[in-house]
DNA sequence: AATTAAAATGACAGCGCTAACATTTAGTGC
DNA sequence: GCACTAAATGTTAGCGCTGTCATTTTAATT
């Protein structure tokens, strides 16, 4: 007792590797082992051409021999780089945003970044908590599906100064950078090609999702302009799945829609209005044509062949991607709005 | 300059806030604010009943005044406790999997848990590459697809002494714990089926991916033991898309496969046959029987409806998630074996 | 009011790493 | 060999938080 110092804590001889857990190695085992500084080895990790070979090498040794795996919290503390990238979709239980990530995970894992998910469809967490969340991880960039956020949430990723993307859409004022295409040329675009086509009657199949909607009236509205008169629209929940296809289109038929063009908001709600038109035996295109938007894989091998709007979703991922990087490493960009348009597919069902 | 001393940096007045960055609001500032300590704010946020109300009130005024955002690396690195769990699926493309993430997810996240994917099926990159990626943001937990992993693999999950949760699969010997059902079992649950249904023709149609190759073999050779003997095989490669089932159950038809069951490795190549069979103006199941594997969502609403292999996803994710979580929290589990088996859905595509 | 226990708060060190310098070593030309 | 530059390595001080005590305040009991 006589020689503890006044309640100061007396640290056992080994206390330094002793501590708490104490099972994992660090930085220092291995500088330790490799007869070197900690911060050496720190090079050897991350810059390695500012390490001599021969230091590189046994660094190297004395990282298998330990099998040192870094830790980046401390990491990512120290240099205030986390080296992740946060990518938020609204579900994932929706191919097209599950293949979307895909697409925008490449360009970054190959630049040494790792992807951290955050689904915003669940209404039970406001996005609000959700980028709240993800913000305290501190990742060097963020993606963003829409541009439609609230204003709390615009304040809290302005406030972060973290690069970001908002994509599947375009804005003329994107809080950072947007890489999208208009919904509004879209849905109007789809309304010229009925007309073109001589369609007499259109129909809508709109799941209730926001950007479905957006594409819904702008191609209301030029039907408007261009004296389409008879016109039937359809609404369904979110995620789109066949049963809703299907049932929205018998939907439409009972409402009195008896042929024509069906404009599905998703290739999924297409697919199950095929399927509704073939259990019914009314024959697609003759009797019933259908349109979809998307251009998933499985569209063109259908049978019919689905006709639909293509979006380049890899070439939009990787633009995405490679804004974003560009502008973590502080690279200029060509334009922050970038538009990647859209191509109407036209196939067996129209 | 006579008064600096030797080589020691002079720090300016203001140097705490001034520091690099200096721009994100620290604990600090929130607790000067409040008038507490720091480490009454970390209470605060952690652990709030063990702060008093009135001082939980002037903490969350202080909060929500300068918009403290936590810093989680600092807190996982001091805590050694990140709330990140990883889930390691072989492919987002594979909408089973995605799903699989899905009602993962939902009770981590209520138990507040962020989940960090990590996508193993690039063959570019070892799974052992991504285990040490993922193992450097040192996760709580980490749930893994499949009971298959090599050798250097497993030696970098157990030193890292994390809950493990294995899962789509089942072994007597699990790393940690493991949540599946048997490939075997199933397969010649299958074999029993078509048999008993009087296929004397089977064909197997199955992606070149382990498990699915795992439930042929098994219903193989259960065929074999029941005395079947026109069999014929196809394999295509992963992932599973409708083309694929197409050109499968093409190459299967030119092969002299001429009417029996297929057994598909997943419903997206059973939609594939269906469609094929479809188009080649065949009656399904009059001419050519079907089953898929998962009970997707849209199986139910093919038509014909498709007869399938269910797999309980729903509670398979979420018994992974309650076993992780009961191992994190040092909860004993009753078995680290969790079979959560699986029923034939018998629709009229059989 | 005095005594004791419980609740609330605080001081301090350190989690494992890296930025910013300082210092040493190797390389170059004359 | 010497001066000088560039390359390689090391020292120090945090990054922003929380665990572990120590201390103070409040409540409960006699």
């Amino acid at each position: 007792m006589a020689h503890t110092e006044r309640g100061k804590r007396q640290p056992t001889p080994d206390a330094k590797t002793a501590r708490r857990g104490g099972d994992s190695v660090t930085l220092e085992d291995v500088a330790r082992l490799a007869g070197v500084s900690t911060i050496t080895v720190s090079r050897a990790l991350n810059y390695p051409d500012k390490v001599a070979s021969k230091t590189l090498e046994k660094v190297n040794r004395a990282i298998s021999q330990t099998g040192y795996v870094p830790n980046l919290l401390a990491g990512g503390l120290a240099s205030r780089r986390t080296r992740l990238i946060t990518a938020i979709v609204p579900s994932l239980a929706n191919m097209v945003y599950a293949e979307t990530i895909q697409y925008f995970s490449k360009p970054l894992r190959d630049a040494g970044y790792q992807v951290l998910l955050g689904e915003s469809g669940y209404p039970e967490a406001s996005e609000q908590t959700l980028v709240s969340a993800i913000l305290s991880r501190r990742p060097d960039g963020i993606l963003l599906t829409g541009v439609n956020h609230s204003a709390d949430c615009r304040r809290l990723l302005l406030a972060a100064r973290i690069p970001l993307v908002e994509t599947w859409d375009l804005t003329p004022t994107p809080l950072d950078v947007v890489v999208g295409f208009s919904h509004e040329r879209l849905g109007a675009a789809v309304a010229d090609f009925a007309v073109r086509k001589g369609y007499r009657q259109v129909a809508t199949l709109s799941a209730s999702d926001r950007r479905a909607k957006f594409r819904e009236a702008a191609l209301l509205g030029r039907l408007a302009e261009l004296g389409i008169q008879e016109i039937s629209c359809a609404e369904v929940p979110v995620p789109t799945d066949l049963r809703r296809g299907r049932s929205g289109l018998a939907r439409l038929l009972d409402q009195g829609f008896t042929g024509g063009l069906v404009c599905c908001s998703s290739d999924t709600l297409a697919q199950g209005a095929l399927i509704e038109a073939r259990a019914r035996g009314l024959h697609v295109p003759q009797e019933l044509a259908i349109i979809g938007f998307g251009d998933q894989s499985f569209a063109a091998d259908l049978y019919p062949a689905l006709s639909t709007v293509r979006i380049d979703r890899p070439r939009m991922g990787e633009l995405a991607a490679n804004a974003l990087i560009a502008r973590i490493d502080g690279r200029p960009l060509d334009s922050p709005v970038i538009d990647v348009g859209f191509t109407i597919i036209e196939r067996e069902t129209t």
